[in-house]
DNA sequence: GGGAATATTCCC
DNA sequence: GGGAATATTCCC
């Protein structure tokens, strides 16, 4: 829901090719975003969240907080379904 | 420190003993007090967090929204260090 | 009232 | 990035 969201987008948006979760703006994101769909506005809670349901960092590159899962893809929403709590 | 703030008497206290919670006003309690102290306003959520430390309704009227536990006593604070969690 | 799933926090 | 403690929810 966050994702598609347009008012999302300067904070957390699809990467280019909506295979990858791009948190662009992760200060405004916390305080701001999370708020509005969780219990709380930390940044490193919603990364354990998504480490906890497969999503992996893209790059160690630690000015790019960039997410992906083998079944979170922007344009086969269907995939979603086979993600799973570990 | 629910309990020691007067201002949330009319919702939550001791009871007349200091032996007991008291939830004078369950449906106030809940909207107005429980999230000043946590992340939800839930009175179900509540009472199941004083059940997982070992508190335990004093009556089974469902009128009376009473809890006790043995180490939880207005003039002994410090039996509240033997409160676990079950 | 409590077991269990999930969320949030804490810590390594 | 993930194990584990605690909080919150869900369900019986």
């Amino acid at each position: 829901r966050m994702l598609f969201d347009a008012r999302n987008a300067p904070y957390i948006r699809w990467g280019e090719d909506g295979h990858t979760v791009l948190i662009a703006n992760p200060h405004g994101f916390a305080t701001k975003i999370i708020p509005q769909y969780f219990k709380h506005s930390n940044l490193a809670s919603f990364i354990r969240q998504l480490n906890v349901y497969g999503f992996h960092k893209t790059t160690q590159d630690p000015d790019i907080c960039e997410f992906a899962h083998t079944n979170f893809k922007r344009d086969e929403p269907a995939l979603m379904q086979n993600i799973r709590r570990k």
